[in-house]
DNA sequence: AAAGTAGCGGTACATTGGTACCGTAAGTTA
DNA sequence: TAACTTACGGTACCAATGTACCGCTACTTT
């Protein structure tokens, strides 16, 4: 065979997760802007030489960093849904909790996955790797929401919830992301039965 | 009186507006990373002394463009709500026609805003102008939906169906966010009536 | 064993950007 | 008219940053 396991690539690839787990850290705690090849090295404890070695220019350490970010939560959310997939009917509840303790914990992961959806706004690159974190939230929320239009759109509304969330309140009751994601999945709950008294609030 | 009129004075507030206009379409068009001194002055065609004159830090010109983004989207808002007052009905879609020009017009008023959001997250200063910006928004909607808490939980959400449809996805329809926004907003209309044809989706 | 390559530490250079400072013109007040 | 203030233009300094380059070490392949 022409490639055997060569150690030094596991070891980059190791380092590379560590440079990745630091820029989300960072990304998360002082925005996007804070993104630079030298904090990483920093927030890692490695020189700056082994960042611009994996990560030549700061537009490929973005990108890398945002993907990371987003699927970090991507799989967190899978697994979630995944594991409640016998009781459809606790999604709303769970949908609630998952993004309440997000916030709660003040996720870095899940701040700059925000700074990225912005990012892709004016960043052409970043447009495919956002599309493709809304439609893996998005699937999995389609058997419950009935299709795939109705799941993007509380999709997009629960990114707009977190975001609100993540936003510090003194005001505004820790509690209120749980309650208002359940509720706002609840509303979209495919095939309404107007009898049923789980449609209309309680 | 002590203080007459100050020809100085207004020439100075006609500069802060010039300036915080190129501020904004910086902000929206490459990001709060991009918002320098330095850029608004050649957006502004003024000096660099004139910009760092009123607003002598970094954050006092990031502070001030944000304020100024937020205010301009929440007056138009405001002026569309109040036009709408004697028909209530239409608000739904009034509300979705309006996202959906601020985004086809790539508004770059809006999406400072939501760098603004986004930004508050991380800066406490910011986080004042944020909620102040989501109360007018949502004291705006409170009479259709019912309730203040119901109000701010739409206005979180339609704010993440804008920031969906600012990122460009040639795979999806252009007037997605127009029918996402009325139909959240019908969604959450107070005292649904069960026979209503308006209440469930066509 | 020889050659090659991945990983990475150290250093350096040019650019960018925040900020300070100086001077001046125009308008205002005493 | 004299003093004062606002609103600049011009320039410069310094820190931060992107990026390139050199060389060494350890591991792999031949």
């Amino acid at each position: 065979m022409t490639k055997a396991a060569d150690g030094r690539l596991a070891r980059g690839e190791a380092r590379k997760t560590l440079l990745l787990d630091a820029a989300v850290r960072i990304v998360g705690e002082q925005g996007a802007g804070a993104l630079t090849h030298r904090a990483v090295a920093a927030g890692a404890a490695v020189s700056l030489a082994s960042v611009t070695y994996h990560y030549p220019s700061i537009d490929d350490l973005r990108q890398a960093t945002f993907e990371h970010a987003g699927s970090r939560i991507g799989l967190e959310f899978l697994a979630l849904v995944t594991r409640t997939a016998s009781q459809p009917d606790a999604l709303p509840e769970l949908c609630g909790d998952f993004t309440a303790h997000l916030v709660a914990d003040r996720r870095t992961d899940a701040i700059a996955v925000f700074e990225m959806i912005l990012a892709a706004g004016h960043d052409p690159e970043l447009g495919p790797v956002k599309r493709l974190l809304d439609q893996r939230l998005a699937r999995l929320l389609e058997p419950y929401v009935g299709s795939e239009a109705a799941a993007l759109t509380v999709t997009a509304a629960m990114q707009g919830l977190v975001l609100t969330a993540l936003a510090p309140d003194p005001a505004r009751d820790p509690q209120w992301l749980r309650g208002a994601v359940s509720d706002l999945i609840r509303r979209y709950r495919a095939t309404p039965r107007p009898g049923d008294s789980s449609w209309t609030r309680s």
